[in-house]
DNA sequence: GATTATACCGAACGCGCGTTCGAGCGATCA
DNA sequence: TGATCGCTCGAACGCGCGTTCGGTATAATC
């Protein structure tokens, strides 16, 4: 068996917290045994599962290895310590998040219409994936140093293109609005990462609908602050 | 020294999760010393800052003794256990906040008006209790038993008052809009619960500015669907 | 067939955790 | 003066944690 990757180099530096060079690839075996990359990422799901459910510090690799299917020490087969599989978790979200945004963005030029793209991927990504998205929601601190970096990093990416979409609305629809963009796009942030906390598309709406009424109450927001100002600060 | 609470008797039954019967009676000695009850207020301070910080788990009992200047086992003079402490905070925290929020409520009809006087009261906590706030948006599900159901049960009060002014605002001002007044109502509970991810008021706008801001894209994007639809979803 | 690398595991190590024990001390009260 | 009580602490207990060690079985390589 020569698909799997050489786990005992991982000693060699702390480029650790790089992503995977050949990422999930799914080479299935001939016959009809795992792969690696299948376990692996088997793996990975149970444990998204347990850190939504319990937390990242409750979530002990015991657990992990008993809902996976593998001994303890097996476990570090595939991952060289907890914050390594919190890592994954949250790397591999946000990259899919910030990817499959920009590939549903391209060719839009609406800046409205962005914004629809934008909040329809992300709620059909919560509705899709809605462990992977509270632990990206919810275990934010839970990584340190390079990982943590990391992270951060994509997640600045991932609100550089919100951020620049609602400027160009702003630019484009209320040049003059007298409402800081910062808070505006942060306004919106809050609702989309706080979903975790009580939507659940099995039981509720569907993901579109929630999504249009977020981008409708959003547009509203912003765009009719005439109306709504009065109502909301008669002295100041 | 006669003012303290006897810690013994806390054995006699689990009724444990219930408030104070004298909540923090802030009684001084004749000399300077702290009494009990200010004690355990700073002890409790420092432990919000500390979980805050670092979170539930991670703040260990030996820590927040540290940092209140008592020993390990002198800290369960004054908390039966660790989740007491959490229980503590967020109940004291969000009865604060409802019993501030209904009075500050008081006499005031327009439902416009109480949700502005929501919002500002909301932030303003925010702002001069940043910590224990945090404590409360992010360690919801770190209780467990009887103690979670208590904050659960706060929680759900709070959000009760504020969906009851939502629903007015609606009624009076669009009662025939197609908006899910849930789904409104969370996601002015989600930007109002993530807050302590990006807003600092020493360094960024005032408490009351920001309220002014939420309110008005609130209202706004309940208020002007009309508008905002027709751009927001030209096909459904 | 010998060698090597991979996949996997039982058992343990060491540490930090929440909690408890038992004692000391000063003030109050009989 | 002696007994009681509130407050404080050093020291320890037991447990669960992340991680590692030393090994075995299987498959690929030469």
């Amino acid at each position: 068996m020569q698909q799997g990757r050489p786990p005992m180099e991982a000693h060699k530096a702390e480029r650790a917290f790089e992503p995977d060079a050949t990422p999930a690839q799914t080479n299935r075996s001939p016959d009809g045994r795992e792969s690696y990359d299948e376990r692996r990422n088997h793996i990975l799901v149970v444990a998204t599962d347990l850190i939504a459910r319990v937390g990242y510090e409750r979530a002990s690799m015991r657990e992990v290895a008993k809902a996976a299917g593998v001994s303890l020490a097996g476990l570090y087969h595939y991952f060289e310590n907890k914050e390594k599989i919190l890592f994954l978790v949250q790397f591999r979200t946000f990259s899919f998040l910030i990817s499959s945004l920009r590939e549903q963005l391209h060719g839009v030029s609406d800046p409205v219409e962005q914004l629809r793209v934008t909040v329809r991927t992300h709620v059909g990504h919560f509705a899709a994936n809605m462990a992977a998205l509270k632990v990206c929601s919810h275990e934010l601190d839970s990584l340190t140093g390079d990982a943590y970096e990391e992270t951060s990093r994509l997640r600045h990416e991932y609100y550089n293109i919100a951020r620049g979409i609602v400027d160009r609305i702003f630019d484009t629809l209320a040049p003059d609005s007298p409402l800081d963009r910062h808070i505006a796009a942060m306004s919106l942030f809050g609702t989309l990462n706080w979903l975790y906390r009580w939507y659940d598309p099995k039981l509720s709406r569907s993901p579109s609908s929630v999504a249009n009424q977020i981008v409708t109450q959003f547009l509203g927001g912003i765009l009719n602050t005439d109306r709504a100002i009065q109502r909301a600060r008669p002295d100041e």
